[in-house]
DNA sequence: GAATTTTATGCAATCGATTGTTTCAGGATA
DNA sequence: TATCCTGAAACAATCGATTGCATAAAATTC
């Protein structure tokens, strides 16, 4: 038969109420042990599965969660998802997925969606062209749990996890340095967002406190494409400054400028080393392997889990104490940028 | 407020019933066009959410479809997922995302769990080591549209999208030979999983269709891992024979293979050729660039998702007209394995 | 043995939307 | 004017599980 069996089968079968079969599934304290073990048999022998829906309705809140990214189709997300969902399901929950493309319009709609939805938490890694965060209050309002990870703005009194960008690029630059670079080139994205922003505050800082002057005319702004960066490779030739070191706030920059380089090798006066940012799952294939600052995606999405399951189990404490978690990002140093 | 507003709220405020406003809502024929305008102004007004619980409850369906496969944190299927949510949510579905991490044990639990959710289709890429079909039973007997794809079995009367293995791996060779290799290496794992079935037998195929005598000693069988590539590629180092070509069942096993002869280049004899399989996003990034079979993870997710929507849409024509589709996968043919 | 507390269930309302079946008022027809 | 339609909205049941409150039976106390 493929009638699904309810709650009230199992109760006629047994001659007690509905009620009593709820309290019996739910190990309900005031129910006999005998009647729990009857109902859990019975249960069985009917193949009895719990209709979700119905509970959730009258609790009130489904057990799923609602993760909306720009892309799925990028490691560093599906990464993170991968974790989310792995933590978030032994604990008796689901995951939906939404994605943004990077658009606030259709970032709203998923949110309204996810909402209707009745999803008991949001997880957001939100939209870049994000300006104005109206639509989130309304999640806010609701008590809705609600974490961001990765992105974020600091005007939002949210829970958030993310990593240092700037000890990162710090750390990245100053490897550099250690490495001999004496005059390093940074490839940045728009200071609009953040992430670039400190990465860039980073390599400026590192730079200094090993006493080499910040030049600007080494910063150099693109969208940190493949394409931009074999173009930035070309640049890096033609120069007639002596850059021996490039730190590249994207590995795709990066490995876009080594093969710009590789192609024309003869032109070479001196090798350039290499750090690159996200640590994307190519960078240990290429020639050379390139070094990079690992953005923890695994972490990043347990800790977020975790978080969204203590909000859960204490919703009473709202807004009033949001919480930044900084990970430490790594750096995974191959040969790109050694001696 | 936070108060959500129902449809009893706009009924009372209008002085209609709720089944009024519901119909109007669901713009219904019988409702007047007056009190369908006066509804929705009303509900504008009150900033009216729909419960989607509520009416998946009633109508003993939801909004959401689960896709479950081995793991999300994998490039083909985090894009194929990609496509599935893409084409699901413009049809006004949600897709929750499981992971089976390829044990048949998760893979059930999860599935049972999808099912509790009253999710309103599954689609799924089943663990590898999957033996025992019993569990979709469930699931086709309760009427719930099932889609496979990528991995399936040739028993089970469902829905099915997949690429064509055995012609992907009869180009690949075939390629391999037009360029001018005469002893060609196969990288192959376990026979148990059709994927790799089939592609040994477009290798084997291949060969003889041009005239080339198969030789067992040249199908090296293997988990395919990167480590796995690379003692592969040492002991084509090692082989008396004169082997110049390879084709791998998966770019990893390739590229491990490239790598262990890029370490020791003195010894080559003469070059080797190679083409792997599944288009990783590093192939092409790899010096050198990687030829490889394209697995069409967009159009395999664009396809499994219409495939789902014309079974909601028709569900009274059941199982009796289980539908396979087979892609035809692509060559990406890159610098690799040409002369 | 009566009174009181405990324990284990039953009863009935509820969550919010949907839907088959009336009901009613106004219009058409004879 | 009486009868019949018909369109528009009301009524009421329903989906399946949960839960505050009431209650009966059993256990305890005096």
């Amino acid at each position: 038969m493929s009638d699904k069996t309810t709650i009230h089968d199992i109760a006629s079968m047994l001659r007690v109420t509905a009620s009593t079969v709820s309290r019996a599934l739910n190990d309900h304290p005031k129910i006999s042990d005998a009647t729990k073990r009857r109902v859990l048999t019975a249960a069985k022998k009917l193949n009895y599965q719990p209709n979700n829906i119905a509970a959730a309705l009258r609790q009130g809140k489904s057990k799923v969660v609602g993760v909306l990214v720009p892309t799925i189709d990028r490691h560093y997300f599906s990464s993170v998802i991968h974790s989310i969902e792995a933590v978030l399901n032994d604990a008796g929950y689901h995951v939906i997925v939404a994605q943004s493309h990077d658009s606030p319009e259709l970032e709203r709609a998923k949110l309204k969606a996810l909402m209707q939805a009745q999803v008991a938490g949001i997880i957001l890694s939100f939209a870049k062209q994000n300006t104005d965060f109206e639509h989130f209050k309304d999640i806010i309002d609701r008590d809705i749990p609600l974490i961001l990870f990765d992105r974020y703005h600091e005007s939002l009194e949210v829970d958030t996890v993310v990593i240092d960008d700037y000890i990162g690029a710090y750390k990245a630059t100053e490897h550099l340095i250690e490495n001999g670079c004496t005059s390093i080139v940074h490839f940045t994205s728009t200071s609009q967002i953040s992430i670039y922003k400190e990465r860039k505050r980073g390599y400026i800082d590192a730079l200094q406190r090993h006493g080499i002057a910040v030049q600007d005319e080494l910063i150099w702004e693109s969208h940190l494409t493949l394409e931009d960066g074999f173009e930035l490779g070309n640049r890096l030739l033609s120069e007639s400054k002596a850059v021996d070191g490039v730190f590249s706030a994207s590995d795709f920059a990066a490995i876009g400028a080594m093969q710009a380089i590789k192609d024309q090798k003869g032109n070479m006066v001196r090798p350039i080393k290499f750090f690159g940012f996200s640590n994307e799952t190519f960078t240990q294939f290429i020639d050379p392997p390139l070094s990079s600052v690992d953005q923890l995606s695994h972490s990043t999405g347990e800790m977020v889990a975790h978080r969204f399951l203590e909000r859960i189990q204490h919703p009473h404490q709202k807004s009033l104490t949001m919480q930044k978690t900084v990970l430490t990002p790594k750096l995974c140093i191959r040969s790109s940028s050694q001696k």
